[in-house]
DNA sequence: GGTTAGTGATTGTTGAACAATCAATCGAGT
DNA sequence: ACTCGATTGATTGTTCAACAATCACTAACC
């Protein structure tokens, strides 16, 4: 029904717009700190200038692209800073879900099919979806305090840490080890032990963080 | 240097326009459930249709408008379910930024004049600057975090429940109780006892919960 | 060489226009 | 009289074209 080859899940035209954009962004075809034209993106994607601009103004809410005034919008260039006060939302919200949730959250089945996903993703030697993989296993934890907000809020922070991930390379490397520790934290938490399930996902968390700043670090020796 | 007599802080249009919205929505002159037509919005505002469009996008990621396709923005109504949620968020991370928090942390300063505030307006009689000066003091402990995501996530909560208070008359009945409570915070804080601080801040929120879930319950039957 | 004026390009904003969609009115048929 | 359906009207969704405002870069000038 569509004239572009692509069918979307939204309806709107700048709702499909901020989407292409997205995968754009997490694919790495965009840079960070690219400048976003905007005649040129607009007719790249088919859309008009002011839809455009609403695109624009989602993602910069969602944190991918920053408006800088009458200068334009650019792809977001994770700071150091920002990773790490990402790393400690996540220890903040994710220990706290996976301590304080009741034993049978259906929640656990996201967390199951996602760490599977991983798995399999990984003995096909493809990082991006192990990454994607880990993400929502994640994504399922927080879902376990049932809360619209905080999930809201752990979309933001994703998406925003993808585009970190982005930046580094070896996408092996920043991915290989967590699968097993995820499968390690779902038993302890279906065993019933809420709380030493938290504790094993506190020290991978701060593992993970430690790794990617030190990868940051490497590579943007800035 | 403008037409209008009142200047903003914000440069940009649209984001005059989302002020003045803001304004109108926590002074209570636009009543939840309302819908906002465009046309008329835009020419009592003095802005375009597609600058206010952008205004209305902003106020929807604040969840303070909700957007239904083709039929138009209304004035969000909390529901039941968003304010428990809410203060669930709440006691998860203003007691942890509280009992985490090292003990003189420059938010403390923040802390403090929101209380001194909420104590003038207080003895004025004035319960809509109570209010703010309450929400004020809690988005300071929040501070504590030191955490931009958090700072930005507690911002819009902050709207939204602002947003179901106007919902509900007697201000007074919603503030008073919780002016010597935040005082009383404040001192355990500054004398060290973060724990004792954050245990008294959670019962303090559980009852607040309740009093709300109760006023609501009462004024909205359905 | 440093400063300043100018110039070009891009963004910010507006207005008008048309298509798409929803809601309500009105009418036909039973 | 009631239900179902089509027409109409209004509002939103999207595009286009135009102009004002601002920034970055260039080049002249001292």
């Amino acid at each position: 029904m569509a004239q572009l080859d692509e069918a979307e899940d939204s309806n709107s035209r700048a709702d499909q717009a901020a989407e292409q954009l997205r995968r754009l962004l997490i694919a790495g075809d965009l840079v960070p700190g690219q400048r976003l034209s905007e005649t040129a993106v607009s007719e790249r994607l088919g859309v008009s200038r002011n839809t455009l601009r609403e695109a624009f103004r989602m993602l910069t809410h969602e944190r991918l692209l920053v408006h800088k005034p009458h200068a334009g919008v650019f792809v977001a260039v994770p700071s150091l800073a920002s990773i790490i006060d990402i790393y400690r939302v996540r220890r903040m919200i994710e220990c706290q879900a996976l301590r304080s949730s009741p034993a049978r959250h259906p929640a656990s089945r996201r967390m199951r099919a996602a760490m599977e996903s991983a798995q399999a993703s990984r003995d096909a030697d493809d990082w991006l979806a192990v990454g994607t993989a880990n993400m929502e296993f994640h994504s399922a934890i927080v879902a376990l305090a049932d809360s619209d907000h905080l999930d809201r809020l752990y979309a933001n922070i994703s998406a925003e840490l993808r585009l970190a991930f982005g930046l580094l390379d070896d996408p092996e490397y920043l991915h290989r080890p967590y699968v097993d520790r995820n499968a390690a934290v779902l038993e302890l938490y279906l065993a019933g032990d809420s709380a030493g399930a938290a504790s094993v996902l506190e020290d991978y968390l701060l593992l993970s963080e430690r790794t990617i700043v030190a990868a940051y670090a490497r590579q943007l020796p800035a």
